[in-house]
DNA sequence: GATGTCTAATGGTTTGACCATTATCGACAT
DNA sequence: ATGTCGATAATGGTCAAACCATTAGACATC
């Protein structure tokens, strides 16, 4: 009937202001909060207690701490680096397994190859046509040029996220690549075949999205993922 | 060629020591650090820093701390709490719009569903029928169950992506919907009529699902979140 | 045996000092 | 006039010692 009765910590205060005025838009991304002497006075702590909560708004990626004089506490404009770092933490406990990632991206990309189609500018067309003449260079290079060819696949799988024009898809895919990639060493089993295919699945998405056509560009690349992950399972140990 | 030499905060280094030896498995969850006043012996750093250290690990969501004789930081099972916590942030943070959220869920819950109709157990199925009698219910309570039937609905949503089996569809659903009731009350044109679509759409879903038949449940799935979200945006401002 | 009270361990907070880093500005050489 | 170097002062980083607040467990009381 009764709810626990919540003693705030006088940090955690501190932290839930500086937080609210972040989100509800007092605090501008760039801006500069008061020295921590200054600020201290402000919310009437001690200054051990502002730095425990400007550890704890650090950690969240919402602030940016400098030393020096005109240093201070700098408004970040949020990013993925925190939500990565999450993501990486599960994966390394296992609660989030390489098969994980790969149904999850298969769900995404697809709609985020749908949304390429449908507001893709020209200038993006052009941008994509050009990472896949360079995707193709890397094939022809042999064996060197497989880290190569994989770092430009992601491009313009990344790519075509911000032509998605969503913040959380680019986001949330950034994260999954940036995690996805210890995998990669251990569990792909590395050949030019595999690399071709994976090159004409690229041709394709890129050509839907080019002729603006959204279910196409979304069934290229659920089958581009879905292809490349079966790849990843069946040689299960690298 | 040369990284820049990283001049590591004495608080870091604390917070990277016992990050590692909670990784590589030396401290367990639920096994109890020292004593903060025997710890920063240990350490050799004050206890100041040594709390700072201490914050940022309860913020990254591996140790909760427990005042009284007795207490202290105490080693948490890994979850996905924080993930959530960073996502929602990102989805308050205006960076990510009604829009935004609404197309990333037509991208997730079509797979979801999928893969909730591969690998649904019977007891699974026959909650998720419970479910939907309850959500039918509230169907009938006239204005005062609308509320009751969202929950339940959710509560739908939340199960197909508990059966997917994978915690990275779990989670990001859960901020989602953890994040989207913002809207729900300005832009949702509530009435019957648009319930009673929901509820045939959740009907189908199941039944898909039922059936074990994965792309039947995803079609389903996705026409049913484009549909809702397709009203969300005929009535912008609630 | 149930209930209340005391105690000691532990986290939470304060104060004041000093160290480390760095933007800024002025002196000086060119 | 301009560039270089060094002093300066503002600011974050760290330390130390004390006291307050909370709580599990021991102990006393009924």
């Amino acid at each position: 009937m009764f709810k626990t009765v919540k003693q705030n910590k006088a940090y955690q205060d501190v932290v839930e202001q500086i937080q609210e005025a972040i989100m509800e838009g007092s605090l501008k991304p760039g801006s500069q909060l008061p020295a921590e002497r200054e600020l201290k006075e402000q919310f009437g702590v001690s200054r051990g207690t502002l730095r425990e909560a400007l550890r704890v708004l650090e950690q969240k990626g919402l602030i940016e701490i400098r030393t020096g004089v005109a240093g201070g506490s700098i408004i970040r404009e949020v990013n993925s680096e925190k939500l990565s770092e999450n993501l990486g933490l599960l994966i390394r406990n296992r609660l989030v397994s390489l098969r994980d990632l790969a149904e999850f991206r298969e769900g995404m990309e697809g709609g985020v190859a749908a949304l390429a189609a449908t507001r893709a500018r020209e200038q993006d067309l052009t941008a994509l046509h050009d990472l896949l003449a360079v995707a193709e260079g890397h094939l022809n290079e042999g064996r060197k040029g497989w880290d190569d060819f994989v770092r430009t696949d992601e491009q313009i799988h990344m790519s075509l996220a911000r032509m998605s024009g969503n913040q959380l898809f680019i986001t949330v895919l950034e994260s999954v690549y940036y995690n996805i990639h210890i995998y990669y060493e251990n569990y792909l089993p590395w050949g030019t075949a595999l690399l071709l295919e994976n090159f004409k699945d690229l041709q394709d998405i890129v050509a839907a999205v080019s002729a603006r056509d959204a279910e196409r560009a979304r069934e290229a690349a659920q089958g581009h993922v879905r292809r490349f992950n079966a790849y990843m399972e069946e040689k299960p140990a690298g």
